[in-house]
DNA sequence: TTCTGTCTTACGGAAAACCGTAAGACAAAA
DNA sequence: TTTTGTCTTACGGTTTTCCGTAAGACAGAA
């Protein structure tokens, strides 16, 4: 098992009950941090003391306060961790159920687990920790599964600018120049409308308004 | 100090640090669920069985699951609770931390603190514990501040009409309509207008897509 | 190469939203 | 009561969006 475990946790609560969860496992050694800022400090330092950590566990949103951060976000954590540690083991601890915000993690950030903050969670988190120390992934099916579901239109990179030029305040009628700034096509104003009208009846509107608030929620812009 | 206490809180891990910080209070009964339905059923028997529960800790949602609960969410169970018990005292214990929402506990549910899980959650919820137990309100300043601060436009109960309306897909020129339908003036097409400038030009917008999903994120819709 | 089907674009009329102005309603003060 | 100022409504012209149609571009098959 683990020897060596950090822990990136800001909300006091969680930061408790993780430490009970690692208890019961009988981890040796485990270290808890309140900061992303201080994770990185300790990890570089076990690095340096030639004492590498095995494992992370963070969560992805840190509240500001008065100790002003250079990490805002666990994914910031994620990315500077593996620049000093490359084969860190990583298991994300989070309130985030956003399907496609939860899959960039595994897609982009190459984490190893994921365990979301709901019914569940503490022992959700025992089985991440045995999955990934046996080298495996820790990806709750539902979420790919909910990727399917969810996202039964299958929005393309057209479609979430339009919808993040509208959110941005850009008229309709000026989102063809800016397509074609980015390169994009199609990029006509036909083919704007078209993708509009596409979405929203694909998703049950009528006004671009639903159209945006439904992409807000769903982390898509 | 409070001699009985029951928390409702799903999530596992929220619900063993909730189980820590009560036994460090050294409160003598403790009773733990994690659905809203098993709550409300307990408060019943405590009641019945002349025993009634001094404080009632809830988090505000509730994951559905395969238990299909009448009660869906905390303030439901409130609610509820109140009606067979209305002194009894409650401490909503929840991420929440939209300023109108949490306020709204306040005034409508008459709920008597409120412990948002962040930084020093345990820290605040022992406090909260004590605060009530002397017949107090625990209403962190923050928030009343945030209102004002937050809020620094004061929608009105049209102009809300108007964004939800929106939101649900009417076109802005049947809005006065149903406006004159709930009797809420001003209710001209123009008056509509009028207001939806104000609203964009107090908040930086130019296009209801951005008012809209501005106002869903703040719960005010 | 030509044909074919699909995707993209262009265009124009209709509907809706936008915006300024002026008339009307209403309440508080004189 | 009249006056005054503010809020509400009505109206009309302009801009933007909506929506259907047709022309054009393009890729794959014959």
């Amino acid at each position: 098992m683990f020897k060596k475990i950090l822990i990136a946790e800001d909300q006091q609560s969680a930061n408790i009950s993780l430490q009970k969860t690692l208890h019961d496992l009988q981890i040796e050694t485990t270290d808890y941090v309140y900061y992303c800022d201080h994770a990185l400090s300790w990890i570089k330092n076990a690095q340096r003391d030639q004492a590498p950590y095995d494992l992370l566990i963070t969560d992805l949103s840190f509240e500001p306060d008065n100790n002003t951060q250079v990490l805002e976000h666990g994914t910031d954590l994620i990315r500077e961790a593996r620049n000093v540690h490359p084969d860190l083991k990583v298991i994300v601890f989070s309130g985030e159920n956003r399907p496609s915000v939860i899959d960039d993690l595994f897609e982009n950030l190459k984490i190893d687990g994921y365990v979301r903050k709901a019914r569940h969670d503490a022992d959700h988190l025992k089985q991440a920790i045995h999955t990934v120390y046996n080298e495996k992934r820790y990806q709750p099916s539902a979420i790919k599964q909910a990727i399917r579901e969810e996202n039964s239109f299958e929005f393309t990179t057209v479609d979430i600018t339009i919808v993040s030029l509208l959110y941005q305040g850009e008229m309709q009628k000026n989102i063809p120049f800016i397509l074609k700034q980015r390169q994009l096509k199609p990029c006509s104003l036909s083919s704007v409308e078209k993708r509009l009208n596409i979405m929203k009846e694909a998703l049950g509107f009528v006004k671009n308004e639903q159209l945006a608030v439904y992409c807000k929620e769903k982390g898509l812009i």
